[in-house]
DNA sequence: CTGAAAGCGCTAACAC
DNA sequence: GTGTTAGCGCTTTCAG
């Protein structure tokens, strides 16, 4: 591959010279410049990046660490996170922790030793003082860490009482909500928070059961739904914490051939558009997933230029009122 | 942050030293390795993988271009590429096309100009002179793009016979194959070749109609299914070129009160673990994903290592008969 | 066995 | 205005 070097030999001048340029800098006659363009395409001669992050110390890559880019409320943060990243010049290097403790923190180190300009955190399961002593912009989504480190979040609290307001609204008597882990300090604890709240305020006979959000536990999921209307037959109403754990509901509905919504009414949470592709009639909590991205990558690309950013971003979510309500 | 230069004053050697524990060369007593380890440990030393790529002229860093990471089948490849890849010591640059010429074209600039050692590549929108013009090892997931570019696929002929097959087998006497972009030279147009030469064997009533395969053509897709089903009232069986419009499939069929499968059957392409989820009840053809993955990360390392590798990578795929046909 | 020195490709002081 | 030189952090010849 041609560097520098040759480009400025082709041209007859210094390297410097190619490298004023290059980043335009000084005063540069037309002439010269032409010429030394010419010589770059000639030569098809492309800056070596590594190189030149390697003086600057800067390197212009965001690492991401996500639990499964195949989730489907992960990929489209991902899809997001990407395109705002390309519009400010950054890449993506993409890690999935797959919540395995000792591959997120090979990442991290991984992350640190390549001079990522910043990272943002959409996993975590080692101990705060770890992301702490990380010592680099990092933003976390949907994650508390510690004082010093921003997050962004859907406003989860409201998201949860909509749901259960909606439920109630169409008669539902006894409510089942399918959380994620609460003992994760996530910031969509405050769905269940919402729900309790809610159910509470009206009275109403609820159920909470737990499971992991942040992976595609089918065996799991089945499992939990199963035995939830296995004891609480005379549930008529679920609110689960993510579009694919109410995919699942509508299964087990149907095998027991109880009707939706005339017996059980559903809503899920995240709006995915997989989701609405392949169960159109499902009424769901929409979080803002672009937003939630762009805002990810504006905190971070502002920390990394040296602003200072706001430490709680919450966004808004939506309700989407359809068939299974 | 701490460079190499800090652990050997720390120890009182020289940096040829640190070095040479670092990547354990040579002769090097135990207790000079434990002083070293410990001082990096103090610092909280991480070796700075720019330099070192820059020296070795290798990054190990892998681009994955792909048209869009929030579709499901490519984030499900994109998970599997990303498993092998760490598990090789490789990590992964994340491209989104989302078939833009220029993106992608940016891309491809972008990830030489970083020294990445090799390009995954799952989207082309260029011409071919392009990708041969890359000069660095470079694999292709389902495209064709030159004698000297390797490729893996699965047997996408194979898959629309035995989509066909299945519906003729059920009873079908009209069936409407829709499929990916036919211009394109992607190796999915051969379920497209299985498709015509099954129903041409059966003499079996057909119609095709294209589509673009790879993005989220939400309203693309209903209006092609919209009018399949106009035009063809008495359509008896759809064979959809992915899952995700197999979905619009069923929804055009609830809409028009035709049942599946008794009036209707529906057969859709990819197998994606999303679709499991959300639509249990769908017949597919399954491709393997995660051994096209593996597969890719496996050419594309022999490749960079100097292996010679096979050009042509065809992976078998898989029907799964549920309750659409 | 250990260290001084050169160099990977690039940029920026500092001279001329 | 342009070139010489040093240096980013690391590895590796090559002496000693």
């Amino acid at each position: 591959m041609a560097t520098i070097k040759d480009v400025a030999e082709r041209v007859g001048v210094s390297v410097t010279t190619v490298s004023r340029v290059l980043n335009n800098r000084g005063y540069l006659s037309e002439d010269l410049k032409r010429r030394v363009y010419q010589a770059m395409e000639e030569l098809n001669y492309q800056p070596n990046e590594l190189a030149r992050s390697l003086f600057r110390k800067k390197s212009n890559i965001i690492g991401l660490i996500i639990p499964d880019i195949s989730h489907p409320f992960f990929s489209e943060i991902a899809i997001h996170i990407e395109t705002f990243a390309y519009k400010s010049g950054y890449k993506i290097l993409l890690c999935n922790s797959q919540l395995d403790k000792k591959k997120e923190k090979d990442y991290l180190n991984m992350l640190k030793a390549s001079q990522v300009d910043g990272i943002i955190m959409g996993s975590h399961t080692l101990d705060t003082e770890e992301y702490k002593s990380i010592n680099m912009p990092l933003v976390t989504l949907d994650r508390q860490l510690s004082e010093s480190i921003p997050y962004v979040s859907s406003d989860h609290y409201k998201g949860g009482q909509l749901a259960t307001k909606l439920l109630i609204r169409k008669g539902c008597k006894k409510i089942a909500h399918i959380s994620g882990n609460l003992k994760l300090h996530l910031l969509a604890k405050a769905r269940y928070d919402g729900f309790i709240d809610t159910v509470k305020k009206h009275s109403i006979n609820h159920v909470v059961v737990q499971t992991d959000l942040n992976g595609f536990k089918y065996d799991e999921y089945k499992k939990i739904v199963t035995e939830l209307f296995l004891k609480h037959p005379d549930l008529d109403g679920v609110f689960a914490s993510s579009d694919l754990i109410a995919a699942q509901v509508l299964k087990e509905c149907k095998r027991l051939g109880k009707r939706v919504p005339e017996d059980v009414k559903v809503v899920g949470f995240d709006g995915i558009r997989v989701g609405e592709f392949m169960m159109p009639g499902l009424s769901t909590i929409q979080q803002p997933i672009k937003d939630i991205a762009k805002t990810a990558v504006k905190l971070l690309i502002d920390w990394i230029n040296g602003t200072e950013v706001p430490r709680e971003n919450i966004l808004p979510v939506k309700l989407i009122e359809k068939e299974t309500t």
